[in-house]
DNA sequence: TTCGCTGTGTTCGTTATCGTACATAGTTGT
DNA sequence: ACAACTATGTACGATAACGAACACAGCGAA
């Protein structure tokens, strides 16, 4: 397995496989047999890892600190974030469920390093119909879960705690708690202005909940994030821990019953 | 196989299986192992199918001119449709994915019929890993899509629009151009004001593309409606197209891959 | 140092939608 | 025919977000 560093992480940690939280459950024997296929690759910041209707050749498990937005671009340019995907989970599930590709645009939304794998490996895996099958499966629940909550807060919620979300969900998905993140970029990803981003930020600021200047952000007070957030985060948390229980489960089928 | 005719339904057809179009799909060896499990049952509308954090037992695959919506109840009774499932779907995705339950409930927006089958059956079948996993992944990523462009549609497009993105959406899942259905339901569902559909629907109608009267909507003009709604609902229809073909598809697992 | 770029702050008029309140018109049951 | 109910229509101020324009500030390059 080649280790390339990426130039962006600052701290140079050599990850392992184990930081993706799915490599991490597969059972052993799986995960042998994916091992030596896996290869860490870096993850720079505005990269597009897929494109809107474009075969995917591989799939990708980032580890903390990698975080990707699906996001769909209309025709005129605008654009609205529709899940998240870090170190919980793993980009091209288009693959495995059938459709090969996606309407969706997949953008490195924070630098840092995934494994990669080439889909055909991991298709041969899926089709083991194991572990590996019973996990992807339940991954994409709540990947689903996620999509669903972005429509209703979409619908309903405040671009203050639409803010707030997707700093929460960022903040989960990274190892620590500043990000390198323009409001621009932020806006982009949540469909809105800049000028709201920068207001609603503001008031986050004043209040003394995070800091930030030129492109980071940090947060000071994730309990008050929390509170001033709306029930999306939480639904969609606690489906991803429902879902995709920390410990190795079982590689039996039977599981997607009885669950 | 019984046969339970709805109160609700004019025509008193008496549907049968291929009607819906997952099973129209199914490979005959699948067909006919499913078939004697196969059940009709009316579906009245308002009917909650399955509810939010609920175990599912059965699956249901809806006829044409049965329409159930997967909405988001939030905490304080605002509620916003995740996505719409009808004769060209399948309700109960939980079941195979391995969650058991979902965050949204579903609810009867059209009455009509769906053919009801034990979750434990279609698991069963499911496991074989045949053409039946395979129809049912690729159905899911269709349905994914559509919470994808709801999410989008919900940020970016106005409710004019948005009204005709889920008039075009329920026709498409039915036999007529006559929906039953008020413009209080149609707010729930959009998770807007009722006065607002009042105003939007009053457009489309000033404009002749639709009648209505007390809860009874006639769309006049289809194409009027299509020139007038976003792009939101054309990228889900090609999807569903590409991914759904109305012909048989292969029971081979290599289709997941190389499709 | 100075220039120029990028990121953020601010303002102002506009618009879509909201919340509330109430009016009117079909429809149903007696 | 009448009452009661349900569905739709309308109006009005409030509000959140928009679009556009511009000011300013930090920071790196020449």
């Amino acid at each position: 397995m080649t280790t390339i560093l990426s130039d962006l992480e600052p701290q140079k940690i050599v990850h392992q496989p184990k930081d993706n939280a799915l490599l991490n459950v597969l059972p052993t024997e799986v995960f042998e047999r994916l091992y030596p296929d896996l290869m860490l690759v870096t993850m720079p910041l505005g990269k597009v890892i897929y494109e809107s209707g474009v075969e995917l050749e591989y799939v990708y498990f980032p580890v903390p600190g990698c975080i990707v937005s699906m996001l769909y671009v209309m025709t005129d340019g605008a654009s609205a974030e529709i899940a998240v995907v870090g170190n919980e989970g793993i980009l091209g599930i288009a693959l495995f469920m059938g459709g090969g590709t996606t309407t969706s645009r997949a953008l490195v939304q924070s630098a840092g390093q995934a494994f990669r794998l080439k889909g055909k490996i991991l298709m041969e895996e899926f089709e083991r119909h194991g572990g590996l099958q019973t996990l992807l499966l339940r991954y994409t629940q709540a990947l689903m879960t996620q999509m669903s909550q972005t429509a209703v807060c979409n619908r309903h919620h405040s671009l203050e705690q639409q803010l707030c979300r997707w700093l929460l969900l960022s903040l989960d998905r990274l190892s620590t708690n500043k990000l390198t993140m323009t409001q621009e970029l932020i806006a982009n990803m949540l469909g809105v202005r800049r000028e709201g981003v920068t207001e609603a930020a503001g008031k986050l600021q004043a209040r003394g909940l995070i800091s930030y200047s030129r492109g980071r952000i940090t947060v000071l007070d994730r309990p008050g994030l929390e509170a001033l957030v709306c029930e999306c985060y939480a639904v969609v948390k606690k489906e991803y821990d429902r879902l995709l229980p920390a410990k190795r489960i079982s590689s039996a089928g039977a599981c997607v019953v009885d669950c």
